[in-house]
DNA sequence: TAGTGGTCTAGACCACCGT
DNA sequence: CGGTGGTCTAGACCACTAA
């Protein structure tokens, strides 16, 4: 049963160092909300109890639900609307849906969410029109280093998918998409073609697999023969490499993705808080 | 003197588009602390008063202080101390220190804070060596496009500094670093020789002016023949440019940062949440 | 020990949303 | 209208820091 020791006590941390980790009150509470939330209890999309509810569940105030509850809407897990109540968040919502794509056309206004950056998928969103073409999507034997990456035995299965983002006619984005064959058991090329939307949202309904997270490094590298060819520039010229490894709830990682990018008319874009 | 108004009244927000903007109550302490802060009644490092003592000075419950706080130091413009007190966060602290620095040596460790970047300046701070080298620092007259990222009119005085900075003996990032005049006046490769720590606590404490949030832009670029004598590779070879416009108090630029950057033993880390 | 921030509570009222 | 999140208050107690 949920319940909840009022002194100061343990969390979910498993504290990394030393002893156990101990927590104030609202930090069991996320802990618990969380759980609900990695359980499939309460599913993207949805709402989750009233903060009254789960004061009344959790035996404490209401202010310190609201405190746990602040924390998961800060880090985007849930997403609060006045009057309506509390939401899971969810890959398939507008205002979160670029949350993960940094790449935009350099005529964009600056600013965080200036309402139009690039579309993730077929169809336009916002201005400007992004198209996605699957090159290939197979499943094979993780090599090592992405095993490692994705926290998996090598060898063990993956999926490995490779596409293409267009813009206005011009190859923009070489993706090379690595997934853990387990989670991803049906995911094949006609799935990915029939899906109208950011791929995300397709993880997260078709897989159960929401990202939450994701660690990018970039690099500026040299286009090969090969990425040459099927970016139609020049054999060496410069491309922005982005590798990226996406993590679901508990630090798991599901996605190690390198992303090539044609920076003529695009940008990386970040902001520095 | 500083009053406010009970019910949701104005604050300093300045709408951008309709009729004025309404706020509660906690932002418009917030945006007197914020006062406070540009105006220099409160410097970096230093404490500002403690929270009931705010809370007697605004006539408003120590609840409210401490959320305007709370955002406050969520934006890194303040950071608490348990038992200590509340301070002005600055950029000679070497928790904050390393915030705008984004290149990190692909052996390092993942993860957002994990103790040790490269470090700014001369000497090491946590594991690797970064020299810098002061190229030239003059002053001129601000290209347009200069100008435009500054805020100013074209033809103004500016300051332009470049810096090579070497990993290991090995040239890195070449900086050229764009600067209102006006705001550095005495600013001279001396000074900045002179100095041992980061550029932006110079900046700081030197002159008055403290860099609160940045905008970065990200391309893969070819290194140009000059660019290519200066850092030793060879010339088309691939660059990460990294182009920053950094922001004061009250949105106001100080400063376009270009950056190139050698990727072979390095990379641009960023955190998605 | 005194002062600071950190947690927790209980209750009042407001703003917003759907019905 | 009832229910939701959003704000504000007042007060109690805890944890940490420095003198």
């Amino acid at each position: 049963m949920n319940e909840v020791t009022k002194p100061t006590a343990a969390a979910g941390d498993a504290g990394a160092g030393g002893g156990p980790t101990f927590a104030p009150l609202y930090r069991q509470i996320r802990a618990l909300i969380l759980q609900g939330l990695q359980s499939g209890e309460w599913k993207p999309g949805e709402a989750i109890p009233s903060e009254v509810e789960l004061a009344a569940r959790y035996r404490v105030s209401q202010g310190t639900v609201r405190k746990a509850i602040d924390e998961l809407a800060a880090e985007h897990l849930l997403v609060r609307r006045q009057g309506r109540g509390t939401f899971v968040a969810s890959h398939r919502e507008v205002r979160t849906q670029f949350r993960f794509l940094r790449l935009r056309p350099d005529d964009a206004p600056a600013g965080e969410d200036t309402a139009a950056p690039a579309a993730a998928a077929q169809g336009d969103a916002g201005g400007m029109t992004m198209t996605s073409r699957v090159l290939e999507c197979r499943r094979l034997r993780a090599p090592s280093e992405v095993a490692r990456a994705l926290a998996l035995r090598a060898g063990e299965a993956v999926v490995l998918i490779r596409r293409l983002l267009q813009a206005e006619g011009r190859p923009t984005v070489l993706d090379e998409i690595w997934l853990p064959g387990s989670r991803f058991r049906g995911l094949s090329a006609e799935r990915l073609d029939a899906w109208h939307g950011p791929m995300y949202a397709l993880f997260e309904t078709e897989f159960g697999t929401r990202m939450i997270r994701a660690d990018e490094r970039l690099k500026a590298v040299a286009a090969t023969r090969s990425l040459a060819r099927e970016m139609r520039v020049a054999e060496g010229s410069p491309l922005l490499l982005v590798e990226r490894v996406s993590y679901t709830y508990g630090e798991q990682p599901v996605e190690l993705r390198r992303g090539y990018c044609v920076t003529d008319q695009h940008h990386y874009f970040n902001r520095l808080n």
